[in-house]
DNA sequence: TGCCGTCTTGCACACGTTTGCAGAGAATCA
DNA sequence: TGATTCTCTGCAAACGTGTGCAAGACGGCA
């Protein structure tokens, strides 16, 4: 490794102390530095080929342009397009962004903030919120701002961006009550997550309004394939006569698709099932999955732009966006067989 | 933000000086410590929540533990496994990584280098090279250890982590020769790219080998959908009695899909068509994709590895490495239509 | 001429660590 | 017991910036 040029060595090249050169640089203070110093400090910072040492800076001034990300697992097809949100809004705002894998396991979440205060990251966006949550508790304890992503918490006070579950998921029921069905089940996610609480809850509700049955719930442990293909099976074992299943999100849905198949059903002659979220891909699938389409990039950009304001102290009032997700309906569902 | 503990805060409160703290801490120093004060100092600082600031150890050790990576967009389903291998494999050194999506404009990726300079990064990852490249030419000239994955440059004396195209591309034409196709065509990805290069030439070495005309190629500008539906279009405006395509990657490969569609034909009745890559959910598609897999996860974290040992001193020469991808045969490709 | 204000720059310290050096005890051995 | 080695800890100086304070230069004005 070549020897660094430093703020020092530019000083000594032009002749003035090396502060000197150091607010000539800043833009905010460049106007307190003669016109004539300023450019020659530029001059020769090209020369030397000086470029500022940001960790340097971040000590000194316990900022660091970087916001930290946590999510649960980059290969869950949901996160990417936030992610790229994400990363777009904040570089655009000359902020640099770490993301951490999480597992959804609390000592990963822990880690992974420690690793990030250490840094001094100015703010976090958070994708792996429980409903009652040590990291958001952390976040508050220790004043660093923060903006909830998809799942919040159940205390207020707090800004999160999140999904009107209620208005996607009687978008869901609506369209199966059209059909016909009657006898619906919900594969719910967690519980310790708003999405699954707050999709259950609304299942139920919705159904009663529908003057429907709304108890026929499976809760899946955690959003994936697998705990769907189970959770349907349980299901299944409970009421053979199930026309319809909502499930809480794409991955649990595609998992019920599988118990399907191994069961002998069909998808959607004997059974129609729907999702949540709208992966990539889905539409593409055998059989193109009706589900719940939410804007998973805009959300992540509006959340660090939030972030942003929060941290430039132009916006401290907490704030819960709700985006209006919308129904794309495909081949996973039709009428009810008789 | 509450003021932060710091390891004075600890030694205080051990009654000792934060010299001794600092290499109470240190794995390497912690033996020159007797062991009755490391337990005191790991105590006091677990009862005061103390974290070390990495920033201020970067900044004394004039290490930043930091790696870069470039990769062209995540939310191209090739590369989150990718970057999981890298995240993983860095963060159990300790090593943050910070990525940069740089849609394959090289104004982006100079951009991005520049950030990521600035904040000392101590390597790089590059997904996005070019076979003649400026990034890599930039490393270079800048002393700053780098690893290609994915992609190579036609240089040598660089280290990368690739893919053994020539194995799957024969094992892709191999098996559709099997099935009785001679008419076969190539959807190649963009030349500038070593796997679009690579993947062509390897496609008409084979044909050659199985004394088949290997000149039926169409090019695509772009690893994308839409330009596998326009190359498709085109490809079979120039040959309509072929019956087999292999794609580039797969994401040709649902391009071709789709243009069969629009052009009446059936996948794989009356073509058979491969992918390259074997990304997520190729396998619930209709028809499942037959294609190539490629070990990302492993790649990533590989070159991670191979990147971190450069940095360390403890490998400093050159070399690529090629894996081995595999044949995964599924619904898209079927004997050939008399 | 003397006073005051403005503009520009230098000085020195701070941010939280790490580490070479030195010194204080303790242990070893003759 | 005294000399010598060894173990452990403290001291202080860095790493490269940013910034409050003060001081010098200069001009305006009475």
């Amino acid at each position: 490794m070549k020897r660094k040029v430093t703020i020092r060595d530019v000083a000594e090249h032009v002749g003035v102390h090396h502060s000197t050169v150091s607010r000539a640089l800043s833009p905010s203070k460049r106007d307190k530095i003669s016109p004539a110093v300023v450019k020659k400090v530029e001059e020769a910072a090209d020369e030397l080929g000086y470029f500022p040492n940001i960790v340097a800076s971040s000590l000194k001034q316990n900022r660091s342009f970087t916001v930290g990300v946590l999510i649960p697992d980059l290969t869950n097809p949901l996160f990417p397009p936030m992610i790229r949100g994400i990363q777009d809004t904040g570089e655009a705002a000359g902020y640099t962004v770490i993301t951490a894998n999480t597992d959804d396991e609390q000592d990963k979440e822990l880690n992974a903030l420690r690793i990030m205060r250490g840094r001094a990251i100015e703010g976090m966006i958070i994708t792996t919120a429980r409903r009652e949550d040590r990291i958001v508790d952390e976040c508050i304890a220790n004043d660093i701002p923060f903006v909830l992503v998809n799942r919040t918490v159940d205390q207020d006070g707090i800004s999160a961006v999140i999904v009107d579950d209620d208005h996607g998921v009687r978008s869901v029921l609506d369209h199966l009550v059209g059909l016909g069905h009657k006898r619906i089940a919900h594969v719910s996610g967690p519980q310790h997550a708003s999405t699954g609480f707050g999709r259950a809850q609304a299942f139920t509700q919705c159904m009663t309004a529908h003057d429907l049955q709304g108890d026929l719930i499976e809760p899946a442990d955690k959003y994936s394939i697998e705990e769907g293909r189970r959770a349907f099976t349980r299901l299944f074992a409970r009421d053979k006569k199930l026309t319809a299943v909502v499930a809480a999100n794409d991955l649990l849905a595609l998992g019920c698709i599988d118990a399907t198949k191994e069961l002998g059903l069909r998808v959607p002659e004997n059974i129609s099932i729907t999702g949540y979220d709208d992966i990539q891909f889905v539409d593409r699938m055998s059989p193109a999955l009706t589900t719940v389409q939410v804007p998973k990039y805009e959300m992540g950009a509006l959340a660090t732009q939030k972030l942003l304001d929060m941290i430039a102290g132009d916006d401290s009032s907490a704030s819960i966006v709700r985006m209006q997700p919308r129904l794309v309906v495909r081949e996973s569902t039709a009428a009810a067989s008789a």
